[in-house]
DNA sequence: GCCTGTTTCGAACAGCATTTGAATTCCGTC
DNA sequence: GACGGAATTCAAATGCTGTTCGAAACAGGC
């Protein structure tokens, strides 16, 4: 296997990422057409990556970094406005989902990446590390723990990384659940203005973590 | 193609069930595999439900079905309880999400069928009908809305369904993505008993419908 | 007995990810 | 510039997959 930085690993990384945004049909993410889309061939696949999932879960890892880098810069920033007084609870929650909720409004973004890869990620509980190793990397979310501590002290650290982690599942149910989340509320709510969404969402978070 | 009705189909439909129910390798859930588990041939599968997708979707309507019936009679139940007095909140959002929480918790139950099949069906977004079909069909959990807004008559029915939507991202995050509730809880709590998370999404959930 | 419609099955087919081994390209060293 | 060994590419082959197809087996009404 090679370094994985090579320019044919790079085209395939590209590649991938391509196919996975542009079309919705994953039927068709197929070694051939990867390839194809990146003027290599299947065995450069697996020679660079070891097998098409790997190829598929560095994909998602690239865009996983760039997504989180930005949600941690935008609780730091709210951390510094404040300092050294807590930050404030609505900023950080902001911090904490809207990223998510901004890429996956932007039919640009490259969050179909993200939202295929978790996708198969749980399909595939059963296995060997490459799929659930990006997933279940909570570093990032952590982060958010102190913060929320010094914001909400009544609460213990278990008190709010379960609420966190509510949290995270209303974000989830929003980015990609979204057509059900039109149904139950009727066609009422315009989910393609993402700052408006991320407001009904502070709304309905802050409070599990207020008195 | 057939009723779907024959004894051949059915135990197609139970061969498939039980495959995905007991093993985590649903890369070994294959025609060939399900019919030489239902004593029959991949033909069969083809003749009786059309495709292997559809197989398994009928597989998992089998299901949800069940699981829905237990949630409304909860519901039912906690309706009656207080008639003609608004239904108790707390009792409302544990028949909300109480079954699926106790299905996921217990390894003999066919929880695994819905995991999977949700999970699938977000991968493939694109796509006919019968995958979303199931995946969408939200008249079950609308049946909460209005006893929700008896609880909470000061909120209008976009907040309510905005925040039932809320409460089943919740209950999904929790029921599908357990290791990273359990890494973001320092495994403090215990997720084994279904009971106690009852109570913990209890808890955070009923702040959204007060005042 | 036959006939019609339903159900089963084995043999094919096209497509898939991956393996293999040979061919090609690259690059530091002579 | 030429050599040698490593890194990279590629075409062909392997063993899967879901699905198609046509023939066989079976059913029940006349």
């Amino acid at each position: 296997m090679s370094t994985r930085t090579s320019v044919t690993a790079n085209r395939l990384l590209d590649a991938c990422q391509a196919l996975l945004c542009e079309t919705d049909a994953h039927e068709e993410l197929t070694t051939r057409r990867i390839a194809e889309h990146a003027q290599a061939t299947p065995s450069a696949i697996i020679y660079h990556f070891g097998s098409r999932e790997e190829l598929i879960t560095a994909v998602a890892e690239r865009v996983y970094r760039r997504l989180n880098a930005e949600r941690l810069a935008l609780l730091r920033r709210a951390v510094d406005r404040r300092f050294p007084e807590p930050a404030d609870l609505d900023e950080v929650i902001a911090a904490l989902v809207g990223p998510s909720i901004r890429w996956a409004a932007d039919p640009q973004s490259s969050y179909p990446v993200l939202s295929y890869f978790t996708s198969m990620a749980h399909a595939h509980r059963d296995d060997t590390a490459h799929y659930r190793r990006i997933i279940e990397d909570v570093q990032h979310h952590k982060a958010f723990i102190p913060e929320l501590k010094r914001i909400a002290p009544w609460l213990d650290e278990v008190d709010i990384g379960w609420r966190l982690n509510c949290a995270l599942g209303i974000r989830s149910q929003v980015t990609r659940s979204r057509q059900r989340t039109e149904l139950l509320t009727d066609h009422q709510m315009n989910l393609d203005d993402p700052e408006l969404v991320i407001a009904r969402m502070v709304e309905v978070i802050a409070p599990m973590f207020r008195r």
